[in-house]
DNA sequence: TCTCACAACTCCTATACATGAGTGAATGTG
DNA sequence: CACATTCACTCATGTATAGGAGTTGTGAGA
């Protein structure tokens, strides 16, 4: 037989199959971005019917080895590098040098950071970010939805709210491109000062919509992050709400020793 | 006919079966800890055969909503409550109350926390936190492993490792209970007084030793935080390495605004 | 009463097959 | 040459069927 599996095993040979693909794609001889062979091919390989197949491949999928296209094949998953988001990335002296959060951090990592504005104007604020906000739920507030990719492919897609009565005054806000600094520059430049940030992290799986936003295979792992900004007066002027595809942050914090 | 799924669409109907039983789990149709229908109920209902019920079931698990056993059914998956790990637990404060900080986290959540020791001893140093404790890979350290439950349900692995040259002086970092608030407290009576900890978190999919360990079906997400613990000197003297289940923890952290 | 074997139920693995739908290249036609 | 068609390939959905394995209750026998 050209293959043997696992030799015998309590283990399914769906599973087998799955470990013998595995260890070939960690082994490398299965390259990133590499078409693993066709089911019909496998099928004939290990000589199993076509269900076994697919639960293996089924498998590893779940397990984000691999992304299968219908009417293409199987490949592996290439993994695209990783950006790190260190807490100092709010430090006033990036926005003074012009640069948003998210040009500070990306560039480091050597890939080529877009934005794409994905909407901004007033919506009714959602309850999560209606307390963090301090206002009621179903408030107006203004709402910038943007989609950040890192080399082309989509990574990120964030959501600032800002109190409507904060936003009002700012009509650099209501722009696409908010200007050197980003937003929180400008937020500065009209009185509000920043305390500081808290951030809330949290990991789940991506829903549907998030999946697709982010052109991510279902199942995949994402990072959900919530940030208020805090002004020196205790005031939160603005939340944003980010989710990430897993694979590709880092995040890094910085806690000081307090009593 | 009994149960009319949603109609005609273009979703296959596994996804439509398995959208209509997440829908009654999410209006409380079917509470937590309840058996949904068989396989062989639900093909009578939905007038499909094995394999497509088989599919819709499998799409909840992965979704995370339900969990089955061999031989006895499937189960509205519980979900125990979240905890959070906030930035302020490393107060000295809680140490000198005698708190480890993971009681200080978790006795606010409202859940029993329990800590299994599983090793406590000598090993050689994996590279990422050889690099961290800023000793040579494969260098002796030594080791904590311990498993967290919190109402009996295992939720996150932690193993501290220290470097040999600090940990030899101090007994009691070799007992199961290092005594009131934890190695922390411990580590500064000797002489190694914090400055800050830096925490990287990451987001995945559990490897499979890792689901086993915490119990986990396979493909579940779980956060990957690591810790230093820097001394006032620079140094590192102590990494934390945690695996935690992704869907009961939520972490808060505070970044000052600075210049 | 207790114990053990069995039946009846659960989900799991695997096969074989039919049909549908997306992809891409070769082919033919204007 | 440009464009549409066809075809061969891919995976996706769904059926029907068979046997295996874990769980639990029940009933016969000691």
């Amino acid at each position: 037989m050209a293959s043997t599996v696992g030799a015998r095993s309590a283990k399914p040979r769906y599973l087998q199959i799955a470990d013998d693909i595995e260890e070939q794609i960690r082994a490398g001889r299965l390259a990133p971005a590499e078409e693993i062979p066709s089911e019909t091919a496998l099928m004939e390989r290990y000589g199993v019917s076509s269900g076994t197949v697919r639960k293996a491949v089924a498998q590893l999928r779940t397990t984000g080895l691999v992304e299968t296209y219908q009417g293409k094949g199987s490949f592996v998953k290439s993994r695209p590098p990783v950006t790190r988001k260190s807490s100092d990335r709010f430090r006033r002296s990036h926005r003074r040098a012009g640069k948003a959060a998210y040009i500070a951090e990306t560039e480091q990592a050597g890939v080529k950071p877009t934005v794409q504005v994905l909407s901004i104007g007033p919506v009714s604020a959602p309850a999560e970010i209606a307390e963090r906000l301090g206002v009621d739920e179903g408030d107006k507030v203004l709402a910038r939805r943007r989609l950040y990719f890192s080399d082309g492919t989509p990574t990120e897609e964030a959501t600032s709210y800002l109190p409507w009565d904060v936003a009002r005054d700012i009509p650099e806000l209501f722009e696409e491109n908010p200007g050197g600094g980003g937003i929180y520059a400008r937020l500065e430049e009209h009185g509000h000062e920043f305390a500081e940030y808290t951030e809330t992290v949290r990991a789940r799986l991506a829903t549907k919509q998030e999946a697709s936003a982010l052109s991510l295979s279902p199942g995949s792992p994402i990072i959900h992050l919530t940030r208020n900004a805090v002004t020196t007066v205790g005031r939160v002027v603005e939340v944003c709400d980010t989710i990430m595809a897993a694979d590709q942050f880092v995040l890094d914090y910085r806690i000081p020793a307090t009593d």
